[in-house]
DNA sequence: GCGCCCTATGTAAGCGCTTACACTTGCCTC
DNA sequence: GAGGCAAGTGTAAGCGCTTACATAGGGCGC
């Protein structure tokens, strides 16, 4: 098809203007530091020639890539993508260009993803939870790359990280739930396994129930991937149960709507046969019928202060704090009610 | 924090393992060329420095990359996802490596991601549309990068393309509505300006009119951004006219999806009141209530075959077509209904 | 025991860029 | 008119890697 001839090289261009390398890559990079006439003379033959840098060579030389890394479970669903582009509209104010990889939930891939992400010369990474190898964490020391944690909020790690408190965010979901005189709770969970996210979540459930005087062993726990088919599917699991839980806790909003699909179609009404909660409030949530009680998690402010924050660590500045809470909030729509009388 | 002290090189490792740097490259590269014994003492080190190789440098001196470059639109919804998800994989089996860029649906951010992409070494391109600057597709012509266009197909372009024919498909669900008794049709498109697969569904609507003997100038246009509440608010808009239609044909399923909420909050029964139909079939199709009437695209096929046909193209193979077109088809599902009796 | 070939390794020349440093002008100051 | 300075440009040394080519042993056939 197309031969493969060369492609033009700052070398190149610097003959058809006329002038050095080190001019032309000047004219590229400090614009003013050349003449009016010369520059104009780079900027003719570039044009002329389709040149366009090498950006290898460049990071190479200049030893700055400007890129920052970030890796996420799934791009499937649009649980990251909110706060992922506010991550990176800061990021490009500031001149850094972002690249994404995702893992699919496998902590192998994900280990995979960090070490290319690196080796491409991304100078710091933007990951999701803390849970994952030591060993990563020292690679990511030897290499010098700061990375930040986010969606999750830990004080007792020592990353930097801006995220929020997902075991007390799931608390006073279930204290809420409690309140409204539900004595048998379930959940749908996201694998535990390897994502801290899910078992803080769980685990906060677990804890207003004991708060509230129940024995958290009679939490109904099934464990789905994060697909609404997923979420039906278990929803339909606990249903069939002996005795079948007046409110289902999902670990995020996929799975709710899931869930409050194959309420539909058992012909459950919700809230009056059974109540439904979700996480992370994506716009799916507001979309639901009947809306879809949820967490709201601030997934633009948390995007844009981990920019904020992982760039003030690259410059050398002091970040204005390495570890942010981001504070969460309960959104009560439609889909939360009173338990059932019968069962009260 | 951590010291900027230099990453360790093939150099550091050559040294500590006391091979040349040429025997180290081969360890990493060809392992089979090197002695068992070299090999192990070269791994070690390797571990014990910590070393990752250094992408841009590597690039620079094989001239390969292994890598892809995707640009689409926007990651904030999953209309893209699932293609993009399964062309990674069908490039993962075969050593690529994917980048992923996305414009906000804005061409000026298009083009800068695309020099970038090629920039940072994509030996390949995976674009969304045909309809972008012709000085771009010459950039990419000199600088041998090869491009394939997904999610349209027009068998007039030269371009390497895997896609569908927008046009016809929605002027093949145009046809279902007004086989249906509709005769006052309206539209909610995305921008039409710079986004040929927006057009080409806004024709064949027209099309399927003229078709019918029904005046194409009697549809109602209203452009929206891709997000549901924009959908919402462009529904709401229609509703208002003087005579409103009674089916509304959506460019995708994220309008759709904000029509149905917005028919919802009016109190207008679907598809008794008003009929409402989709584009794409992703999952949120299936999930509002009533099930969304929609076109059902082959997200997955599209992705996997988009990969293979790039791929046989980068080793030299003559790819099994250049242009490939795939099938879609009407997936009828409760908001389309027949036209309300007094409008028939 | 000689020559040949094969295998394992080393040597060194780039790949395309940035940048410290050196150099040349032209202008200003005294 | 000499000295100094600033602005514009060139020279050349790398950056960390791959790879063609050179080299060094060892095993083998005859």
């Amino acid at each position: 098809m197309t031969f493969d001839r060369p492609l033009p090289t700052l070398a190149d261009v610097a003959d058809a203007a006329g002038v050095s390398t080190a001019t032309v890559s000047r004219c590229l990079n400090f614009p003013d530091k050349v003449a009016e006439s010369t520059r104009k003379r780079v900027d003719q033959a570039v044009k002329e020639l389709g040149y366009s840098p090498n950006f290898g060579a460049r990071a190479m030389a200049a030893k700055r890539t400007m890129t920052i890394g970030a890796i996420i479970p799934t791009m499937e669903n649009a649980i990251f993508a909110r706060g992922l582009q506010a991550f990176q509209e800061e990021l490009r104010q500031h001149g850094y260009t972002l690249l994404v990889a995702s893992t699919g939930y496998d902590p192998m891939t994900e280990a995979e993803q960090i070490k290319s992400l690196v080796a491409r010369g991304a100078e710091g990474l933007f990951l999701i939870g803390h849970e994952r190898a030591p060993e990563l964490y020292d690679f990511l020391e030897t290499q010098s790359v700061p990375a930040l944690v986010t969606w999750a909020f830990d004080a007792a790690r020592r990353q930097l990280s801006v995220g929020f408190d997902n075991q007390s965010a799931m608390a006073e979901m279930a204290a809420e739930v409690l309140a409204r005189g539900h004595r048998r709770l379930a959940m749908i969970a996201a694998a535990t396994q390897g994502n801290d996210r899910a078992a803080a979540r769980l685990a906060g459930i677990k804890q207003a129930m004991a708060d509230a005087g129940i024995l958290p062993e009679t939490l109904q726990v099934v464990e789905a991937p994060y697909t609404i088919e997923a979420g039906a599917q278990a929803f339909a699991t606990l249903m069939k149960a002996a005795n079948p839980a007046t409110a289902v806790l999902c670990g995020n909003d996929v799975l709710a709507v899931g869930a409050l699909r194959m309420a539909h179609e058992m012909r459950l009404e919700v809230p009056t046969d059974v109540s439904i909660t979700g996480f992370d409030d994506i716009e799916l949530a507001q979309v639901a019928t009947p809306g879809l009680t949820t967490v709201h998690v601030p997934h633009r402010d948390m995007g844009r202060a981990a920019a904020r924050t992982l760039i003030a660590v690259l410059q050398g500045d002091t970040p204005p704090c390495r570890q942010l809470e981001l504070p969460t909030r309960l959104v009560i729509r439609e889909t939360l009610g009173p338990a059932p009388t019968k069962d009260r």
